[in-house]
DNA sequence: CTGTTAGCGCGTTCAA
DNA sequence: TTGAACGCGCTAACAG
């Protein structure tokens, strides 16, 4: 029947197929099928999009890629899509990207500077019309410069990039509000009758772990609050990270400390667990808050108090930004977080 | 300096570029950059790789993909990306196809068949190496044929197919045992004193909970235990799913139950959440078990019995047997499942 | 080992 | 409105 039978690989129906077996020409079946202009007779548009569907055509979109300069695809970098702050961020971006027809290509850093800037080289290579990089920028890094300029040798060439996180480049961002967010998980804390605190930290070139410590300790020191030094331990942004903070945290010893804070839920979890395992009773022995809103956060026991970020609508609002042709690289996006005080840090009397 | 100054449209550097800048033609530049053979002298190796490194050249996938009519991307269909148990999968699967250097392309059904097939047809233009389908393969849903024979055009022009489910599709599939680990789940809880048991399960049609649950059944089976067929009740394959399943099961009646089993964690926790809420105290009045064995479930209190799946190593699995030519359709990988006994079942005397 | 040339599949001019 | 011809960026013969 095709001459696909006597090839020996197998190979999809082009569009050359397509317009043979209607009768049209190449242009013809170009037009019917995927022409923004659809001057074409509505016989021959019925032709070609039969022969389509007897041959089951579809279009190559590296061809048409190829064809008009333009690529379908966004890339999407993310630190670690098994962690629930990275996957609803990509939940919403995938959404809203599909809703514009565009493919999410996704890839994966592992918090490593140097992987994340090899990927960013690698993805150009797709020639997606966004890149979106999401996750804490450093300080005091040195790849952060050579990313800065390859993100701007893409942006240079017809790319799009957006940031999900601190403005410390400068390219349209996302911005978390985490000092606020802090800032205000503090002062309710304190409205809830706490006074000594303790804080489970990331790395201090991480910025989103010192934008949420500082603000925390702003909205202390509005109440005359001080954190001690001390009582500020640094972990990885990872539950294992929020279980050697806690243990840290354990042999400095907790008798002059009835709340922790945890910059993020995940490591707010691990250092609950590691309390627990320790003889203490949570929160009658100790309270603990954390940070994000991770679906989790509400199923722990006992339920953490958190600050919430609405995850999937900035995963969307960055696909926006990337795919909104108005959009110019000093766009920034600040995004609201919302306080939730729950079991974990119960009202002190 | 070069001509995209006066052009209005900024364009990325082309391997032509690159020839003309290091002076030479441009199939040696293509060998020197992306050739296999390379059999390129060092000092035009050297020449163009300067001038590609001065240009900030990236080559075009697109067009490589056309060029040689082999694209280095997967697509990766999902149900929920922002749910563990696939962002898990997806994990190990972007690992591994980054190891080959090749991208991920994912896209999420919702569990919508409908949509489910579309994504598929949408997919096959990108010309992926291959295809991977995770979650639940569906039984008596007329779509699944449709889904087939699209696949398998998929397949017959040189794609790949590898499903993450059941084998009830002519693809290779990951199988994952939902059966097995589910009699023995049975096993241990009887092992451990239980006798009365009430389900949680998903749709029907839903094979994964369909496995889940006759496995249970007949684990049980073996030591003469019955489950009464209005003890199991179904609701969706989520968190709300389980809450309701747990809402209806307490309408019911949870008197003569000893233990709930949810088919799986995410459901599990869900329900545990509304035992809690209406007053049950966990796991005095009420054992809960789960499957899947997500993040989770270790950190909610009590800690959640289930059945750990590897999820990452299936989605290493399921790449590896997609990128590899000597996988046949055939092919059909059991992953074993492990069950994990914690405080959420408690041995009963 | 190098350069020339002909494609890959498709969009888009330009005449007809 | 249609079709022929060219170009997109690149690879893979082919000849030198």
């Amino acid at each position: 029947m095709s001459v696909d039978e006597h090839r020996s690989t197998p190979v999809p129906p082009t569009l050359h197929d397509v317009a043979r077996e209607a009768g049209v020409s190449l242009a013809t079946a170009s037009r019917a099928l995927n022409g923004s202009t659809r001057t074409v007779n509505e016989t021959f548009r019925r032709r070609v999009l039969d022969a389509a569907l007897r041959l089951n055509y579809t279009p190559n979109l590296s061809a048409q890629a190829v064809a008009k300069g333009l690529s379908s695809t966004i890339s999407l970098l993310v630190s670690d899509i098994a962690d629930p702050y990275f996957s609803s961020i990509a939940a919403g971006a995938i959404r809203a990207a599909d809703e514009q027809r565009i493919a999410t290509t996704m890839a994966v850093t592992h918090r490593d500077h140097e992987r994340e800037l090899e990927l960013v080289r690698v993805l150009r290579g797709q020639r997606p019309r966004a890149i979106i990089l999401t996750g804490s920028r450093w300080d005091g890094v040195a790849s952060e410069h050579r990313l800065s300029d390859e993100l701007a040798a893409y942006e240079s060439t017809g790319g799009r990039v957006v940031l999900v996180s601190q403005r410390t480049l400068p390219f349209a961002t996302v911005q978390l509000g985490n000092a606020t967010g802090a800032r205000e998980l503090a002062r309710e804390l304190v409205g809830a009758g706490y006074r000594r605190f303790a804080v489970i930290a990331g790395d201090d070139r991480l910025l989103t772990s010192r934008e949420r410590v500082s603000g925390f300790a702003e909205g202390l020191a509005e109440h005359g609050i001080a954190i001690h030094p001390s009582r500020i331990v640094r972990a990885e942004f990872t539950r294992d990270g929020g279980r050697q903070g806690a243990a840290e945290l354990l042999q400095l010893g907790l008798d002059d400390v009835d709340l922790v804070f945890a910059v993020n839920d995940v490591m707010a979890i691990g250092a609950m667990s590691a309390f627990r395992a320790a003889g203490l009773r949570l929160p009658e022995d100790l309270a603990v808050a954390g940070y994000d809103d991770i679906a989790t956060s509400r199923d722990v026991t006992p339920a953490l108090t958190t600050v919430a970020v609405p995850l999937e609508a900035v995963g969307e609002h960055a696909v926006r930004l990337a795919l909104d042709p108005a959009t110019d690289s000093s766009t920034t996006e600040p995004v609201g977080a919302t306080v939730l005080l729950r079991e974990s840090t119960p009202p002190r009397t």
